[in-house]
RNA sequence: GUGGCCGUAGCUCAGUUUGGUAGAGCGCUGGAUUGUGGCUCCAGCUGUCGCGGGUUCGAUCCCCGUCGGUCACCCCA
């Protein structure tokens, strides 16, 4: 018979890997709170509407990523990302009204039918936050600079913060026609993917990796060209605050990214290119200050961005997993069991993570079980200290052994655990 | 979704001059010390050689398909 297998692109986390997910999930949640952030907790599944509203029809997410299904007549869609569903509520509990900014934050699976490959999943985790009412690009310089230092702090190296501006709504609508515009004429010579993309998303020729598209796009009318004055402040100021934190950032004028919503600042961070090949975009961000308006909300400005999990897992460097209990308790024989569970349960009101291993294996085997777990103190029952109702207390960072009375023991457990660790793994 | 490469024990891999049904290390279990770990030594267990079909007297090896992985593209975190 044929094992039930995992769903392609769905990945289990064994508990082996699982230290390295809560030490970067504990590093983010830190850096969240430090930032002023609340956490923020939204359904995995939302309509398809909100996000065919919120990221755009034409965007490949929506047009062929997106798990969606119906059920008693409604259109319903696995999150391909964390941004919409978090405007939703933010919309649907009219939060505004409430405060004037919002600072959130979110950790969860996302879902996209793309074809799996490093660092990218079908069901994947993402670290996200959203910034709601302030529309000012200190809070932008604010948000980057808190991401490249907490890629630092996750030991990720030769990091690259990519930065941009779109300009507005109505720079950008001017700008994507100036771009068609002078594209057209030389169709023929673009590319095969960035033809299609001339009539669907003509903004994203910008960052093709075709060189022959590249040589054309050089000549092209730049972005930033066409930015009104507003656009113009609002991005040197950016760059001001940016370089007044000493934030390390590249302009990249090409950056555009395929969601719609962005509007005006948009970065990206990459890293660690020699373990992530092709997929070497950490996160990436931008405002996007239309879409609360187009869920039909109020006009409220916001910012936010994503990160890759599973990337950053393999972008920073291992940490040592911990162990699994602080004390192993050892019965010899049957008639000790009982007793070691009562040791047990008492060695856990006083906070001592500890097992029992009441299989019945000889002491030698016992303590074999105990070092690979990584104890540090082993409680042995046998049949002589049943008899003299006392315990071995053993030391198997400092070797030492003790015969002691039950509560004797129990502080003695307790005594030896708050001891230095130094020496043991 | 398109293309390249890969698929042998729980893990990392060796093996097959187009073919005669498999090995190592690690890990796991037990022992060397009739109740004392980490190092060492000894012994033992685990394989439909991803799955299905074809060629052949015979396939882990050759061919086709399929599934899974991986890399690149598309795109993105």
């Amino acid at each position: 018979m044929n094992p039930i297998r995992a769903v392609k692109g769905m990945n289990d986390v064994l508990p082996d890997e699982i230290g390295r997910w809560q030490h970067i999930e504990a590093a983010f949640a830190r850096s969240m709170r430090l930032h002023g952030f609340r956490e923020v907790r939204t359904p995995y599944v939302e309509t398809t509407g909100l996000f065919v509203r919120a990221i755009g029809e034409v965007t490949d997410v929506v047009e062929k990523e997106m798990y969606s299904f119906a059920h008693h007549g409604e259109e319903l869609t696995l999150r391909p990302e964390g941004t919409a569903g978090v405007a939703r509520a933010y919309v649907e509990h009219a939060v505004h009204a409430k405060e004037p900014v919002s600072r959130w934050y979110y950790t969860g699976a996302m879902f996209r039918a793309e074809r799996p490959q490093r660092g990218r999943y079908r069901q994947f985790y993402q670290l996200g936050a959203e910034i709601y009412g302030d529309p000012g690009p200190a809070c932008d310089a604010e948000l980057i600079d808190m991401l490249a230092a907490f890629l630092g702090d996750l030991g990720i190296g030769d990091v690259e913060v990519l930065v941009n501006s779109l300009g507005g709504p109505l720079t950008r609508a001017r700008y994507k026609e100036a771009l068609v515009t002078y594209l057209t004429p030389r169709a023929s010579e673009l590319s095969p993917d960035s033809q299609r993309r001339l009539l669907t998303s003509p903004l994203r020729i910008l960052d093709s990796k075709s060189p022959i598209d590249q040589a054309l796009v050089a000549d092209a009318p730049s972005l930033h060209d066409v930015f009104d004055p507003s656009d113009r402040d609002h991005f040197a100021s950016l760059e001001r605050h940016l370089q007044a934190l000493g934030t390390p950032y590249r302009i990249e004028p090409r950056l555009v990214r395929g969601l719609d919503y962005y509007t005006r600042t948009l970065f990206e961070m990459k890293g660690a290119k020699n373990k992530l090949g092709a997929g070497d975009t950490l996160l990436g961000g931008g405002r996007y200050d239309g879409m609360i308006a187009d869920l039909g909300g109020p006009v409220v400005p916001a910012i936010g961005f994503a990160a890759g999990l599973e990337r950053l897992l393999i972008a920073s460097d291992n940490v040592p997993s911990s162990p699994t209990v602080d004390t192993f308790v050892a019965p010899l024989g049957q008639e000790a069991v009982s007793y070691a569970l009562l040791f047990a349960r008492d060695l856990r009101r006083l906070g001592v993570a500890c097992e029992v291993d009441a299989r019945g294996l000889s002491l030698k085997s016992l303590l074999r079980r105990a070092n690979s777990l990584g104890a540090r103190v082993v409680v042995i029952l046998g049949e002589s200290e049943l008899r003299d109702e006392v315990v071995q207390v053993k030391d198997l960072v400092g070797h030492g052994q003790q015969r002691l009375r039950r509560e004797e023991a129990l502080h003695a457990v307790s005594e030896l655990l708050r001891a230095p660790t130094a020496g043991h793994p």
